[in-house]
DNA sequence: GTCTATACGACGATAGAC
DNA sequence: GTCTATCGTCGTATAGAC
């Protein structure tokens, strides 16, 4: 494990517990136990550098989190069902949802700059062609996979946004249940 | 229109456009043409005490946006449709989404004090149940009512989140479709 | 590649005059 | 009810030694 990658690492729990404008570089420094002057050798564009980097290190963690359960289930619907209990149970078990979401940490996007706006529109843009290429393999339409697969990104995306603001994974179990139901009978 | 209720109102077009976070009490000060004594004055507790006023000011200029829209409207079904074309008219125009959604102030939901969680929380609450009113009045279950209200609060959420990120009004108007059929097959 | 020391502006908040 | 002056802390960033 290099310095950069530990860096990356504990950054982005940091941010994802209290978005990007909530940690300061101290708080960062103190966790990681390394100086200012290693972490601006190794992101000489400060803080956002370092947003962006944690930021595609979670679409990558993400999209392979996803990748894996989509094969390893034979349809969306089921692929569905088991994202949304994982994301449950991490719920449940730190009282905090990390996973598949941006929000949490730059919600302001109107106020954020271009290339930290790219980085999290490509995870959803990665997100949905995974839900798009399956829901498409199902059976349904280019036109259905791509709608339905956009709802599955937007809903999930509420749905853990309505959890962490109600303090309880009830949205998410229903919305598990109402999306499982939208996809069969499409079908 | 008193002083107090100018700094709330420019201060919560400022909150919608940075985050609560990315807002500092000098520009709030700077465009409201107050200095700090003054704002104090109003507000003892701070920038969290004005941060929940525009929370409570925007929730009810939001509820009684939507009761007006659901009273001219003789279906939710209608009403989903009129909202979204609200939102997305907006968004055309200002290149922004202010209304309906809490999230783009406050994101980390976790790192926030419970009466700036419960602020957002009752914002929600107040929402889904003019849907789900609505829809038991247009002939739904109790329970089918219940959850059609929260996919309702969570999928035009997520909508909000991703036209902002992506920059295009496109997951809306997605959205308010896929919404619409919702309603009219469970019927 | 890692360290210390330092810069300097912005932050939220308070005290006290008027 | 509004003002100015000021506090202490924290923010990000830089320079230069090792």
């Amino acid at each position: 494990m290099t310095t950069k990658s530990m860096i990356i690492d504990i950054s982005t729990t940091l941010f994802k517990q209290k978005g990007y404008k909530g940690v300061g570089l101290n708080e960062i420094l103190k966790e990681c136990k390394v100086t200012k002057g290693s972490l601006y050798h190794h992101f000489p564009n400060g803080k956002e550098e370092l947003l962006i980097a944690c930021l595609n290190s979670m679409s990558c963690a993400i999209t392979t989190d996803i990748v894996d359960i989509f094969k390893r289930c034979q349809s969306t619907r089921e692929a569905v069902k088991v994202m949304i209990e994982q994301l449950i149970g991490d719920f449940e078990r730190q009282g905090t949802i990390a996973g598949y979401t941006f929000t949490s940490i730059v919600s302001e996007m109107g106020s954020m700059s271009e290339p930290v706006r790219i980085a999290c529109s490509d995870l959803y843009i990665k997100m949905q062609g995974i839900y798009r290429r399956k829901l498409y393999e199902d059976g349904f339409s280019k036109e259905a996979a791509e709608s339905l697969a956009l709802m599955m990104t937007a809903t999930i995306e509420g749905g853990i946004m309505l959890c962490l603001t109600k303090k309880t994974s009830e949205p998410l179990q229903i919305i598990s249940y109402e999306l499982v139901n939208l996809l069969k009978e499409h079908q």
